[in-house]
DNA sequence: GACGTAGGTCCTATGGAGGCC
DNA sequence: TGGCCTCCATAGGACCTACGT
């Protein structure tokens, strides 16, 4: 039998006052002046029945849910971007806020379903995620809800949250080249010359600018691009391995991502070849794999939690200039790249505050 | 200038009737005498407009508020379990429910502070979920919100959704006895005579008792148990590892978990033996490294999916029997095992609804 | 037979009322 | 007669529903 909630009604007539007072003092209201000694009855009253505010009802007479809704392809359950989850959850959480998940599966329609789900129930924002960034199209129902991209960009919306790909890039670049890593480099994952495709996001765009602008920079010419699509760890190893066949031999790679990374792994160990020890190897994302690899990869890491948190404080923060928000990627690292003592220390990193190493 | 949106007082102006019975028509309730035309006025009006009703509103004024919280610990952020969330956001979103999340981190008295947040939206019912199948304890603030536990128990909550390890055990051993890998087995992961611990919860003692009730029934004896916790991928190649050096030499492994295999896995590798080929290898959970493996790995999948849609509809059910409700494993089968063609097709699985293979 | 009125859900916002010196 | 302090009535917010016309 439901014992019904406690409601201000109830706090009233124990404290002998209006619900006006109550709802007054129960927020802290100021510039209002009711006696000190009302409130203290008040407060007591609320504590002793434990009265908590029905946050539906104040949403429908606030008009402002403290409620974010969260939507995504595939972000719940994709085990390298639940990070962009995880910070949005935590910095809701330190504003009061609560998350609606809704997730599209890639399904027609689906995020004008979710778009509507969401609007329906007041949210006060919406942020809309992707595990790999890419355009997407807001649907027009969203109607005046404020939205970000997390992960993403849109033509319909002004904000988005991104990896700093770039400067990521760079990095990680220079900390290969500064280990003295400069001779027989390949590249693995994409060539410069591909033509534009589905795979060519802005993301990757930036990511290969960063290398290629760097190595140039250095005076590095890597002996060989191996393109390939998508970035699998079959992929992966199958190129290696192709280029271990036709004989060349690479001292370092530098991987588009993890998950080449892995294959590169399989390919070298078959020939007898280690990460590390006989070839330095480079990457991106710090999928979770990365860790778990002999040795561990050295890896730009995707920041997905302080992106994830940081789309929440765009949200909650009406004042912010709009546009694009880059999140610094944080160097991992590990062993598959062999770092000189005294060169470790020595290491140039001019875009300094992009290098959270740990 | 966000145009507000449009209410029922809406439709209701522009379809010349009152607002009750746009609640009425809208809500398609039977047996109130409206005339078909004025239903296909307001039908018409709300088309016009774009109506869709407030679903605060609603909520407030039916006490449903078709929403479900899914606290825990770290289900989002884990790869292995957000399954869980995902099968539930599914099924919730097939019955038009939406779910809040919010994550404890393990923070002490932050599933309090949860609850708070989820009830004082009035969530229609909680579950409660935990990325290892454990006891926990249900703060007494969540009130006359029903709960349902997932992967976890609770003395407090009487509903609880797990998978079924006893019977997913015993299919996928035998399956490896089926295959004809009757002789020197090796259990790695625990140790039948070792004394209770904080690992030796409710899954472990289900799933341990299936393994060997199975390997007794057709009198099978290892040569070796191996003890590990926690059931990590260094522990798993140091017992191999420790096994080989002591010239035992393995014909099948059952594993107590994903991790463990892969351990296994390096330990054989060094040794010039291989999975698949050499020795048979079991597992359970179906961890997302399971195909990453070569060859792939052969295990009893922890159906996270199924259990968090089943955790759903135990929510939206009233009417079911509260209890301990088991949810199949399906098994994986892959390259880890052998299994011969005509034994195959003639393994025989008597506990046969659980035997989702795929 | 076909519909509307009024009151309920719980909280907030506003103006104004009563008491006292 | 005013001014100050303390408080509350009322009117929303958008919806549902029992009853009445």
């Amino acid at each position: 039998m439901a014992q019904k909630r406690v409601t201000m009604a109830d706090v009233a007539k124990l404290a002998g006052v209006s619900t006006t007072s109550v709802s007054l003092i129960m927020n802290n209201r100021q510039g209002t002046r009711l006696s000190a000694e009302a409130a203290i009855r008040v407060r007591a009253a609320a504590d002793e029945l434990g009265y908590r505010p029905n946050l539906t009802a104040r949403a429908l007479s606030t008009q402002k849910s403290h409620v974010i809704g969260f939507i995504s392809e595939q972000v719940a359950t994709d085990r390298l971007a639940s990070g962009l989850i995880r910070g949005a959850l935590q910095e809701a959480k330190r504003h009061g806020h609560v998350l609606f998940i809704a997730e599209t599966e890639g399904e027609e329609g689906a995020v004008h379903d979710a778009v509507d789900a969401l609007t329906d129930r007041q949210v006060d924002g919406i942020i809309y995620a992707a595990t790999r960034p890419q355009s997407l199209h807001v649907p027009a129902n969203v109607g005046s809800t404020p939205v970000v991209m997390l992960n993403a960009v849109s033509d319909d919306v002004a904000d988005s949250v991104l990896a700093d790909e770039y400067k990521g890039a760079r990095n990680i670049i220079r900390l290969l080249l500064d280990a003295g890593h400069t001779e027989n480099v390949v590249v693995l994952g994409r060539s410069l010359d591909h033509p534009a495709d589905e795979w060519f996001t802005v993301a990757v765009q930036r990511r290969l600018a960063g290398i290629w602008d760097t190595l140039r920079e250095r005076g590095v010419t890597p002996i060989a691009q191996l393109h390939c699509q998508p970035w699998s760890v079959i992929n992966g190893y199958q190129a290696i391995h192709d280029l271990l066949q036709a004989n060349v031999q690479p001292r370092a790679i530098i991987c588009l991502n993890d998950r080449l990374a892995f294959g590169a792994y399989r390919a070298l160990g078959e020939a007898g070849l280690k990460a590390g020890r006989d070839v330095a190897v480079v990457s991106f994302d710090d999928d979770d794999i990365a860790v778990y690899l002999d040795p561990m990869l050295t890896t730009a890491a995707a920041p997905f939690e302080e992106m994830g948190a940081h789309a929440v404080r765009l949200l909650l923060d009406g004042e912010h200039t709009p546009g694009e928000h880059l999140v610094p990627m944080p160097l991992r690292i590990r062993g598959s790249v062999k770092v000189p003592e005294k060169v470790g220390s020595r290491i140039e990193h001019p875009d300094d505050e992009t290098n959270w190493v740990r």
